[in-house]
DNA sequence: CTATATGCAAAAGCTTTGCATATTC
DNA sequence: GAATATGCAAAGCTTTTGCATATAG
């Protein structure tokens, strides 16, 4: 399930004790963190963390395709370690929750024929409103 | 095509010059600016404009829902005048061009059964990639 | 041993806020 | 004339950067 450890020992990543907290608290399932989250994870476990750190292994891992980047409206970037599955997100706006969505292959949406020769890299689906706790 | 100013009128929006001028480089077909953007041509009518006020009138804009908020990777948020007719956007991650993009009605993404309960709000496609020109 | 990751502190966006003054209705 | 928008400057947040030191491979 977790291999994303695993993934970047096969890519002769420089391992450090930070950088394996980092990976560390990005493990789950629905994980979706921010970068001050995050630190504060790395933290519990390495306390002299700094921040900087932090933010350099996430874009690093970012940049690698190993860990998805999520921008919300207002809020701070949010990190999704599943990059493996193709999943879009719905986001609670009243509670700041956010959940990982499947979609049914023929429901992803298509490139418009309105833009020729666009050449696809990435598609995000956000489904933003009161999620089923919130409403009552 | 019904315009901004109008439905502002209506709504007994207090106008001031700076506020018209924000509303003056909102004016057009797939117009996405940064609130620096916005504040550049202000400033082009009216020199003396605050930063702040240009940032209180678009957050008021948005609030009424009379101008859509577009969030991009990285770059600072965009705001989008066309509010009545729903679509999506395009971004070309080379040159950071956004295009409209209209989907077929059947094309729309459905909120999936696996959410029971959540009330949507808003619904955001967004095609990441490189648009035709920066492809050469 | 060498390349590079770390921590620190400072700076760099972008956006918001408080307050006195000016302006719209 | 009363409510509220404006400008200014300062502060707030998130994220990035430069540099000396520490450390992984």
């Amino acid at each position: 399930m977790d291999d994303l450890l695993q993934r970047l020992e096969r890519r002769d990543w420089r391992l450090t004790p930070q950088r394996r907290a980092v990976v560390d608290a990005l493990r789950g399932e629905n994980v979706h963190l921010s970068a001050d989250e995050v630190l504060d994870r790395v933290r519990d476990e390495l306390p002299e963390t700094s921040r900087a750190t932090v933010y350099n292994t996430l874009n690093e891992l970012v940049e690698m395709g190993e860990v998805g980047e999520l921008h919300v409206a207002g809020r701070s970037r949010k990190y999704d370690p599943n990059v493996t599955d193709r999943h879009h997100h719905a986001l609670c706006e009243s509670c700041g929750m956010v959940q990982d969505i499947q979609l049914r292959s023929d429901d992803e949406p298509q490139v418009p024929a309105s833009m020729p020769g666009f050449e696809l890299r990435r598609l995000d689906v956000l489904f933003s409103g009161i999620c089923a706790s919130c409403a009552n």
